[in-house]
DNA sequence: CAAGAGATCATCT
DNA sequence: GATGATCTCTTGA
């Protein structure tokens, strides 16, 4: 399949995170290739939205998001955990889609030594999880999805029923933290 | 199965 | 100096 076109990310961020679910994550890293089937995704919306890291303001971290959308925003998190997501929307609008899961069809036995756990249940199904085992950190933040290391594989729409909640671990974020911004098949 | 603690550091106050 | 878009392991019912 092909690389999802640029115009894809520049559409209003809660679309992307909803026509992200069935999408293909590839990472051709220098262990190998792995891809993985998105199962779920968070869409951080603007400097409006409290949950969003760009109602900050635009910082040194930030600063990925306020760019075009199409590139990848990877940011450390909880002193361990890499986190990766997909700046939407044209330049000046920081906004993102966290990637919080997704099914490996490819690579999977990189995926598990990745990993380094015993256990291969629950390989992908978590943010940090699925950075762990697609190798992706810090370095790869501001990377363009147009490129040939990290990108988005075109797929057709998934069979499953699309279903959303509140997003998970923000409740700091007011009256924004019951939106449903979280989707999941 | 549920609940709790610990790991560990970039970023902002 | 506090906290977070998290995960794993341990404990106890």
């Amino acid at each position: 399949m092909a690389k999802l076109p640029r115009n894809f990310y520049l559409q209003p961020t809660l679309r992307v995170a909803e026509e992200l679910l069935g999408k293909v994550l590839v990472h051709q890293s220098p262990q190998g290739k792995l891809r993985g089937r998105i199962t779920e995704t968070e869409a951080y919306i603007g400097p409006e939205d409290l949950a969003c890291h760009a109602s900050k303001g635009r910082t040194p971290r930030t600063e990925i998001m306020f760019g075009k959308g199409g590139h990848a925003y990877v940011y450390f998190i909880y002193g361990m955990y890499d986190m990766f997501n997909i700046v939407t929307e044209k330049a000046g609008h920081p906004a993102a889609v966290l990637v919080r899961s997704v099914e490996v069809i490819e690579g999977f036995e990189l995926a598990v030594s990745n990993r380094k756990i015993k256990n291969p249940k629950n390989l992908t199904n978590g943010p940090g999880k699925l950075c762990q085992a697609f190798g992706i950190d810090r370095s790869h933040n501001g990377l363009d999805l147009k490129g040939s290391t990290i990108f988005i594989e075109d797929a057709p729409p998934p069979k499953e029923k699309i279903l959303t909640s509140p997003r998970i671990g923000i409740d700091y974020a007011k009256e924004w933290k019951d939106k449903p911004f979280r989707f999941f098949l």
